[in-house]
DNA sequence: CCGACTTTGTGCAGGCGTTCACAAGCGCGT
DNA sequence: ACGCGCTTGTGAACGCCTGCACAAAGTCGG
């Protein structure tokens, strides 16, 4: 296995990981790698590819064994390790993730809550109580996370993140709508709530626009 | 202009965007490309090529200008067009969403928000009051929006797609984490929260895993 | 035990995207 | 008017990813 796996593959275990457990849940022993294409929007080919690089595990004429690939995907990502994470900024968005069933679905614990709002200190999300951000460090340091996520507003976010590498954490994901800089050694990534709206907006336009110049025509 | 823009160039588009309004907001009236790649996260050469499909914006020797980029890539993404959509699912993302200041502050404008929970109905949020789902067809013909926002669980999220689409809504947004299906004609795309963690995950995993590796041979 | 059928794993070609490197172009100072 | 320095726009090379097509390999019924 001196392969390494390709980043656009790492990409796509996660969609695959809840294909299968929703598989799992239906009951589906095995699955071929058409059916999983299917259960995860993609095509055959890409699965198989995706697959090969983790190992052979499916077996042919028959396909995946559901159960099986879910822990080699779980393994392969280092979902087994059961990471921790602190979540700072519990606004709308803080909550929805703090409740989020992806996230304690696929081992990730949330070791904190942390808000800069003192009003928000002392709530109960789940089953953790939210608490200052000042207290930031000492909470990295006695949970040992190594994980925070970022889902402050976009003023705050860069001296959140700041402390956060201060703290110790070397991976960290951004909600705030801001570009974020960290040092080397840290693996930044962001999700923005409003680029794919932006994209979808691009093709929506191009296709009314394409209408209207064949209305012209006609 | 007969030559498409690629999609990569469309998805970082957004990127630009919001760095040129940071820009804007700080004075700044012109900018190179290299400092435009800096504000966004990406590196200059990627800057250069994407403006370049949108025409020839820029000054050699000055840069481009600040507002008439914001201009143009608006137009380009159809953002001028001030789209409506409609938001079904008002729980903490639902509510999220509809508080970010990246759609209205890109253009778009929240014309209904829809939720299955009568408990949820009839509750002020910006400035719309909550509506039941089973009034879907009827707002959406009354708006004559196009453009759907799908943040309900799972479970839901098939069904209230498919009211959408039947709605005549032919551009959707799925924050659900269930891969939805659609006719040929209907724009689909999604936003997963828990997968960039899991991305996060592996690189994480890879790093001790690599260091502990190393430990060993010491 | 065999043959037909199913499905995996992969070599290969084509396409798309990224990056380098540089000529062309523009402003500014003299 | 002219040359210097800066920045754009793009040609070209490279690498990664995708998708096809098929041989290898396993199952299952008879």
């Amino acid at each position: 296995m001196p392969v390494p796996v390709p980043e656009a593959t790492v990409a796509r275990l996660p969609l695959y990981l809840r294909a299968l457990h929703a598989l799992a849940e239906s009951g589906r022993g095995t699955v071929s790698s058409e059916a999983l294409a299917a259960a995860a929007g993609v095509n055959s080919a890409k699965v198989r590819k995706d697959l090969s690089h983790l190992g052979s595990y499916g077996t042919r004429g028959v396909g995946y064994e559901v159960e099986e690939l879910v822990f080699e995907i779980s393994r392969e990502l280092g979902l087994t390790q059961g990471w921790s994470v602190v979540l700072v900024g519990v606004g709308n968005l803080g909550h929805a993730l703090a409740g989020y069933g992806g996230f304690a679905g696929r081992g990730f614990r949330i070791a904190a809550l942390l808000d800069a709002d003192p009003a928000r200190v002392g709530e109960l999300v789940g089953d953790q109580r939210v608490q200052h951000v000042d207290q930031l460090a000492e909470v990295v340091r006695a949970t040992g996370v190594t994980i925070g996520v970022i889902a402050t507003p976009a003023q705050a976010a860069q001296q959140v993140c700041d402390a956060l590498v201060d703290a110790g954490v070397t991976s960290i994901l951004n909600f705030a709508p801001v570009v974020l800089s960290v040092p080397d050694g840290v693996d930044l990534r962001k999700v923005d709530l409003a680029v794919e709206l932006q994209i979808l907006s691009f093709h929506q336009h191009r296709r009314t626009a394409l209408r209207e110049s064949r209305e012209v025509l006609a």
